[in-house]
DNA sequence: TATTGTTATACTCTATAACTATA
DNA sequence: TATAGTTATAGAGTATAACAATA
């Protein structure tokens, strides 16, 4: 509930001001509109978003190690280190020591962190479902490959 | 260029994982993309997206209080002080007692404040012409309209 | 020398609660 | 009592740099 009370209570309903139309701000209530809808809907399974992050990328790519799921969460591999450690903490992912390289672990989910994902799973379709309500069926493929453009392309240069 | 250093190093570039599909992840990373293409684009000028939404909400509404700022911007008022401070300090901004309340400011734009806003807006501008490059003109609308609704209809219920 | 992960440190942004000065 | 703004405090998230262990 804490993550209930700290986010989405107050927002810019009708932020005006020429700013509505500048999408770096849209972007970012987006976000945090969707994030709070997120939590409201996952109750007391939530996740913050970098955890979630986290869980989903382990999920997909069982054995990663934790640099390359630094750079595939588009953040430091110093930020993962306490992240990890809650993580292993609840009991949710396993690192494991690498048989060729002792240096580095493989991160995978345990049977719970599994159970947790397949459960926030569920609720990620019951919200995109939600997004099709709000944006139209039609519309939301174009709406996430946009957003894929934006998120890969803009990068660039 | 401290900003410049800050964001936009590293990223997601194919953040696979069935998390891609996720509107909140995805709105997560073209926000960051979006904000570091317009750093690199006004480079020195640069101000952060929240000191930036400040100046444009007070450009658009000139007398506002510091209460109905934090509304518009969807943050804590207690938030607000030390942001208005520092813009203050920059000269961007006058918070002026009121008349009739002796407890509230009305926050106005300085004219370099109005500067400022003019020159961010003409980068502004260009950046939204990326995004016309990126999303494709017709596109652009659709997705800043699904944006707006998403900002705002999602965080209701 | 280079890489993996950790630690030390610092900075930003945010919130809540208690406070003041007004109303 | 209620409201506008400030201050004190705390927490999350992020980054850089230096470090130890290993390659």
């Amino acid at each position: 509930m804490d993550i209930l009370r700290s986010i989405g209570r107050k927002r810019a309903v009708s932020a005006s001001g020429g700013l509505e139309g500048q999408v770096g701000f849209l972007l970012r209530l987006a976000q945090e509109a969707s994030f709070a809808a997120f939590a409201r809907r996952t109750g007391e399974a939530a996740l913050r978003p970098g955890r979630y992050a986290i869980l989903s990328l382990v999920g997909a790519h069982p054995g990663i190690s934790q640099t390359a799921l630094g750079q595939a969460a588009g953040r430091d591999k110093s930020t993962l280190t306490p992240a990890l450690a809650d993580l292993e903490k609840r009991g949710l992912l396993r690192r494991d020591r690498v048989a060729g390289d002792r240096r580095s672990y493989a991160l995978r989910l345990t049977p719970a962190g599994r159970a947790m994902l397949t459960r926030l799973a569920a609720h990620a379709a019951a919200h995109d479902r939600d997004l099709d309500a709000l944006v139209g069926e039609e519309a939301r493929d174009a709406v996430l490959a946009a957003l894929r453009r934006i998120a890969g392309g803009w990068g660039e240069s």
